[in-house]
DNA sequence: GTGTCGTCCTTTTTT
DNA sequence: AGGACGACAC
């Protein structure tokens, strides 16, 4: 297996157990060398499968890594941990929930969920929502979770900041209070766990001899840190990852991280993988090019023996209908040609783009496949079943709760559930236990609701899962509800397939997400020839494993004064290899199917994809893009403002953030590459006009090739060596701010050999790549010009100021040579 | 309790 | 422009 492989590659495969950052460019091989790693530290007996440690990013790659590893190795890949973060953390706090202070049946809120919840309490609180808009209540509680931060730590000195530490204390309470935790929750609470609880770390610290982890370059500072927390023990970190390809930093994630695990763990232990296998030369150093532009990065570049291959193709259409014709076309001759649609992608920087792009394709008569958008267990019908089913293990989950009690319809109104809640309120207890205090006609049917989910919890004890499912659709009345519905028929058919999702659920016996291998069957988890590899590997890395997990069965004896993890770890222990599994026992026999169920549901929201299945030609953001690669890619929208994106311009680092995203974007490509830009689109009802991306000045001529006339306009950004400096604070994007005063703009008649368009205002003209000066904000250049008649507005990159967008009619702008 | 109208927002997204 | 959500009226 190993002969394959490159030398970095072998090298990278083959280290020494120690701390290590592999950096793995696009398309250089990186899940390979991760699970050849694997499968080679088994093999050649320096760990067995459970002393590994694989943490991933995405469910996808958690299942790729599985399949991968038992294509390599005959084992049976079930109970590994090899998952995401946030499956592993759950799989842990399942396990130790008591010693976490969760209750056993907690359920995990997701993204939509926790939005629910936040906006309930801020009503219950009687906080103004306008003040503390629940989006921003939440991005400041996940916020301060993924930096480790309970309320009591958070920094907060003026007003506002005190105010949301107090809604976050708030929030916290109301989760504790109905047994749930959020994404973020997962986390902290696990490395809480690892942190206070020395015997359940050090156990962990041994059992694991060996972490992985893939995506490095994505972590956050929490996820850093419990990576950290678990290696503690001695087990060494395999870190892969590319910092040019950090595409998330906008949700938390922290490319330092890597320069910081090199610098404190992976010292002089850093591999390079560089050869491509994906791409044509002039694909690759277009990419190399582009990213060149970028300071503080780690350093790579990207080769390739498959020679230079085709020139880039550039076109520049009038507009974006046009633009998505002409792709359109090109598609078409592509097929004609002989391509495979699914090997063609349309990607874009935002997902409104898609939108022109879909009606050119439809009309054409090609299918096409959008990714984005709804997932299977985010729909609604699906929630609401899942809901549900949640009050079956946790009925004092008000959130499920509040979800569906009125749900089919069954005569509860605000105002009785306004009576309920200020009644749980009041007595401290969920709405569930208080259902039965509320008088009147709401009352009675509240008491009826409350009497219908005891029943179905009571049919959870004895029904398999899928039977559940289907007795609880029926009697809740959601099926009688979708049937007389419209368009209930689609609805019908997701519950429907809800129920056979737990079916192969149930059947494979899954455990929170972590898919089984379709395997050989081996010696499963901690057999007795496991526990033989397990001291094995503990010889070989020249400590005694018996001994080292001695004090953890201690601990679990002590915990054992517990009935229930007594019972658990009792009778677990019979088919355990020895006390070092022990501690572990509880997972495996505490967990309901429902609740599993419900854990995978929540942590796997299912595919974003419309219909899988036939040949179609993939549309997609260039985020979801990353990790895919496809024969002939087009990028669309090429544009100033739209990629690099405006908004972006005003963040800190955020054009580097942009070029990286280009940089993923053009190594999507096998063999073809096209980059498209219209000169002017619609956006938000209103026609903007737009210059070339910067990002195209900045790939070598050599490696590109006009389609279209190039435009002679000087270079989009005329002081491009400050534009990533962002004015802080200030925000003229936000609508109807300092410049709210209509402006008496007109967009100037276009002759038809015009590229760039202008826009009259008064007197003045304006047009794209104009220079301009603002009595305040200095000296600077249009970038984009959007609107028309009464609010015309330009974007412009001022020389000191940064971009900011301004109101023509109002502001006053001296037009100046450029 | 349901349906309709108006208002707001719009970068990227996984768990 | 277009979709989602909330307020208001029947």
């Amino acid at each position: 297996m190993i002969e394959k492989l490159n030398p970095e590659q072998q090298a990278a495969v083959t280290l020494p157990a120690q701390h290590a950052l592999v950096l793995a460019g696009a398309g250089s091989g990186k899940t390979r060398v991760l699970t050849t790693r694997m499968a080679w530290l088994i093999q050649t007996g320096q760990a067995s499968p459970h002393a590994l440690l694989a943490v991933t990013f995405t469910n996808k790659s958690a299942r790729e890594m599985l399949a991968r590893l038992s294509a390599l190795l005959p084992i049976n890949t079930r109970g590994l941990w090899v998952g995401t973060f946030h499956g592993l953390c759950n799989r842990l706090l399942r396990a130790h929930y008591r010693d976490a202070g969760l209750a056993q049946t907690f359920q995990i809120l997701d993204t939509a969920d926790q939005l629910a919840a936040i906006k309930r309490l801020l009503k219950a609180s009687g906080i103004d929502d306008e003040k503390y808009p629940p989006r921003e209540v939440q991005r400041f509680i996940n916020g301060a979770k993924e930096e480790g931060l309970r309320p009591d730590a958070v920094e907060a000195h003026d007003p506002y900041r005190l105010r949301m530490v107090e809604i976050y204390r708030l929030y916290q309470a109301q989760c504790e209070r109905e047994s749930v935790v959020d994404f973020a929750e997962l986390l902290l609470r696990c490395y809480e766990l690892l942190q206070r609880n020395a015997p359940i770390r050090e156990h962990y610290q041994r059992r694991f001899r060996h972490i992985l982890v893939d995506e490095f370059q994505d972590t956050n500072a929490l996820q850093y840190r419990w990576l950290t927390l678990l290696a503690a023990g001695g087990a060494p970190i395999f870190a892969v990852g590319d910092d040019d390809q950090s595409i998330y930093a906008f949700r938390g994630a922290n490319v330092g991280n890597m320069a910081d695990f090199e610098r404190d763990y992976a010292r002089g232990t850093v591999i390079r993988l560089e050869q491509n296998y994906r791409s044509y030369g002039h694909i690759l150093d277009s990419a190399n090019a582009l990213i060149a532009h970028n300071t503080a990065r780690l350093g790579k570049n990207l080769w390739t023996e498959q020679g230079e291959g085709e020139p880039v193709r550039v076109v520049e259409q009038p507009s974006d209908m046009l633009e998505a014709q002409w792709v359109v076309d090109e598609i078409k001759s592509l097929i004609g040609e002989g391509s495979l649609r699914r090997e063609i992608a349309v990607l874009y920087r935002s997902n409104a783009q898609s939108r022109v792009i879909e009606h050119a394709l439809f009309s054409t008569g090609i299918p096409y496949k959008v990714y984005g958008g709804l997932r299977f267990f985010e729909r609604q019908e699906v929630k609401h079943a899942l809901a549900y089913l949640r009050l079956m293990d946790n009925p004092d989950d008000d959130t499920s709760w509040l979800r569906v009690v009125n749900f089919p319809t069954r005569g509860i109104g605000a105002r009785t559930l306004e009576q309920l809640s200020d009644l749980a309120r009041e007595r401290g207890t969920s709405l569930h236990k208080a259902a039965h205090l509320v008088g009147g006609k709401g009352g009675g049917n509240l008491l009826k609701f409350a009497a219908m989910i005891e029943s179905m919890a009571h049919e959870a004890q004895v029904l398999p899962l899928p039977e559940l499912i289907e007795h609880v659709v029926h009697h809740s009345g959601l099926l009688t509800h979708y049937q007389s519905e419209r368009e209930g028929a689609d609805r019908l058919e997701n519950l429907q397939e809800l129920v056979n999702a737990a079916a192969v659920f149930a059947g494979e016996e899954n455990f929170e997400g972590l898919p089984a291998g379709r395997m050989v069957e081996l010696p499963a988890a901690g057999q007795a020839d496991a526990a033989g590899d397990f001291a094995a590997a503990g010889a070989a890395a020249g400590s005694d494993a018996a001994g080292a997990v001695a004090p953890v069965s201690d601990a679990v004896a002590g915990d054992a004064a517990d009935p229930g993890a007594a019972a658990g770890a009792a009778s677990s222990a019979d088919a355990l290899p020895g006390a070092a599994d022990l501690i572990e026992a509880g997972a495996r026999q505490g967990m309901s199917p429902l609740a599993a169920f419900l854990s995978h549901a929540s942590l796997e929201a299912g595919d974003n994809q419309a219909q899988a299945g036939q040949d179609a030609v993939q549309l997609m953001t260039v985020h979801a893009a990353k990790g895919l690669e496809f024969d002939a890619v087009f990028i669309t929208g090429v544009e100033e403002g739209l990629f690099p994106h405006e908004n972006s311009l005003m963040e800190q680092s955020g054009l580097e953030e942009e070029r990286r995203l280009m940089y993923v974007a053009i190594t999507r490509a096998r063999q073809r590459l096209y980059l498209t830009l219209a000169q002017s689109r619609m956006l938000h009802g209103q026609t903007r006009y737009a210059l070339r991306s910067r990002f195209l000045d900045e790939i070598p001529e050599e490696h590109l090739k006009w389609l279209s006339p190039k435009v002679r306009v000087p270079v989009s950004s005329a002081w491009a060596g400050t534009a990533d400096v962002a004015s802080g604070g200030w925000n003229a994007q936000r609508r109807g701010d300092a410049y709210g005063r209509p402006a008496t703009g007109q967009i100037a008649p276009r002759s038809p050999r015009s590229w760039a368009s202008g826009v009259t205002v008064g007197q003045q003209q304006f047009r794209i790549g104009q220079g301009v000066r603002h009595p305040k904000f200095g000296d600077g250049t249009i970038l984009s010009l959007s609107g028309s008649g009464q609010d015309a507005q330009a974007q412009i990159q001022f020389r000191d100021a940064g971009t900011k967008t301004l109101a023509l009619g109002v502001a006053k702008l001296e037009v100046i040579a450029g």
